[in-house]
DNA sequence: TTGAAAGCGCTACCAT
DNA sequence: ATGGTAGCGCTTTCAA
């Protein structure tokens, strides 16, 4: 069924019955009224590629996951992130164009996506310091929104981030406050934009009480569970191993609290866990609230802020949009042995 | 830069050009090298959607992700399916359509994606016991794969899946072997297709060895990490606990694990866990074999086979196509302290 | 208030 | 080996 056999149906012409459709005030009411009627029984809808290429507005944002061959990882919370995002383009008509490509090829496939004409916009994730594809996108025109920011870019460019920095710091100085002084940050890939930011706010926090920072503390890896597990394992076994962990994602974190567990330690009194993950409101797990659960939804809530802002910004082209978040620090447990009086007191400086 | 530009510039006609980059074979060599090499320069891609309204073809993807708004809930293993089956798009000209969709409006939505001309395929996630969209999309006519099977659905279909009541009913087994007498099933919800089909095996291990199946000890939730946690934390202080859990996801896996170091039992020795999550091999993790990471790059393998299973029915239409991978069966953690056992008598019967 | 017709950018048939 | 042209299904001017 097409708009031709529609109209035929009706007795109608196709340009009175597309009106109809689209809402055009000079319809007569009774003739929409049946239009409507028609199209619903019928269960017309009009084909997209003919509608976007008439209009010359593909209706499409396109996500690009660039995936390695070699690691086999995708960040687990790209499900949420999608999801809240594809709310908001169920909402407002749009489509969403998810272009999986290997990551040494993602610059042509960004240029391809645009000159295809198959997108309107694009959603950039998991920026790195300095990350090429934003001036790449400038070139190319098309609007875009990235998922976090890029240090060192100077060129002006809509974001929407948390502020790891802060998080990261306010947990440092959270752990040094309950008398730790041997913190290890497990922290994402070192070109990776959050793992920089969250790296300087663990620095940060240990220069502003004047202790000095051990590299040999500090860690740069994919999130895997292994990651966690191995180098616990070993900072454990050492002769003056760490009393508290930071850890930037949930992911290492499980195999951080096997390692402790086989070291015969207990957590949240031999050592500390935080956990910092992508969130964007503060939880304490003190039992009553699931971790991972949080996570997960409040991920969900920063793919629909970043989804409506690139539908604002291809609706009504304007300066750059940037939009910092409540940082978020999550932490697991009673791993800490203070989660209440964390959430509280995060909650009093929101 | 549109085709008519291109082939003014090259003083040729639209069609020529057109042939020449559709490797046409009546194009002379040396004007498809000047062709293809003006349309590198300018960077010029034919226009996807004027493409696919004069081919027919949508060379595009449909995958329905439907999120329910009370739950906030998506699977987390999505995108690793996801990426898998990009991968074989991306390889094969096809573009990916995510469509996030309320539950209550799953099926307008499918219908939409098909009379908007959308798409040329649909995989179907997550299938139900009777699955009614099985025989939605048959009446809609449209090429679909299920990644998983539904149970009481008659009717023919394609479909890819694992063998979840064997994989089952032989970890049910094994725990018996250890002497396991009490054993809890941490489900997914049992609607689930495949739920219901691990269920299946877990009774059926129970009554081969002509022992009771306690109802008291089956349970069907959402998988989430509390649903793990408060289950066990259950369960463990009861008068006569499980001493073994089965576990039908890692996520509330972490909350078993949580719950039984909780009760100050120690794993693989008071209480034995086995986690089946949707893998395609076998895999113990003593240590050198991350489960998470496992779990996750079986399940992008997976995506990888159904999306190529709905590609070749696409291009050439036939039979259904019924493929039955290798059944999972994932041990996790030395927790049953028989990891290496496991996976050697499971690797000999494959 | 309705209709005719010209595109949108491409492919594919029919000529040459 | 190359070119002219009729669609693909819709929107959108221009006319009536």
């Amino acid at each position: 069924m097409n708009l031709k056999d529609l109209s035929d149906l009706l007795g109608l012409s196709q340009t009175t019955v597309s009106r109809a459709l689209n809402g055009y005030p000079e319809v007569r009411e009774s003739t929409r009224q049946k239009v409507m009627e028609a199209a619903r029984a019928h269960n017309y809808a009009p084909n997209t590629r003919a509608k976007t290429l008439a209009t010359g507005k593909a209706m499409t944002i396109g996500h690009v996951l660039p995936v390695s061959k070699k690691h086999e990882m995708v960040n687990p919370i790209f499900a949420d992130f999608i999801a809240g995002a594809g709310e908001i383009y169920s909402d407002n008509g749009f489509d969403l164009l998810l272009s999986v490509v290997d990551d040494d090829s993602e610059e042509a496939s960004y240029r391809k996506l645009v000159s295809r004409g198959a997108v309107d916009g694009i959603i950039v994730h998991g920026p790195k310091v300095n990350d090429s594809r934003i001036a790449l996108l400038r070139e190319l025109g098309v609007p875009f929104v990235v998922h976090g920011r890029s240090t060192e870019i100077e060129a002006d460019y809509s974001w929407v981030d948390v502020n790891n920095t802060r998080a990261f710091q306010r947990v440092t100085e959270f752990l040094l406050d309950l008398g730790h002084r041997r913190i290890a940050l497990l922290n994402g890939l070192a070109d990776m934009d959050f793992a920089t930011r969250r790296g300087a706010g663990y620095v940060a926090a240990l220069e502003e009480r004047g202790m000095q920072v051990d590299p040999a503390l500090m860690f740069h890896e994919e999130m895997t569970e292994n990651f966690g597990f191995e180098i616990a394992c070993s900072l454990l076994a050492q002769d003056n191993p760490p009393t508290a962990f930071v850890v930037s994602s949930i992911i290492p974190a499980i195999g951080v609290r096997r390692a402790i567990s086989d070291a015969g330690l207990e957590m949240g009194k031999d050592v500390s866990v935080v956990i910092h993950d992508d969130a964007l409101s503060y939880f304490s797990n003190d039992g009553d609230e699931p971790a991972f659960t949080a996570v997960r939804s409040s991920v969900r809530q920063a793919g629909r802020h970043v989804a409506q802002a690139l539908i604002n910004k291809i609706a009504t082209p304007g300066a750059p949009v940037h939009q910092e978040m409540l940082e978020a620090v999550l932490a697991v447990g009673r791993s800490t042995g203070q989660a209440p009086a964390l959430r509280q007191a995060l909650e009093q400086e929101k």
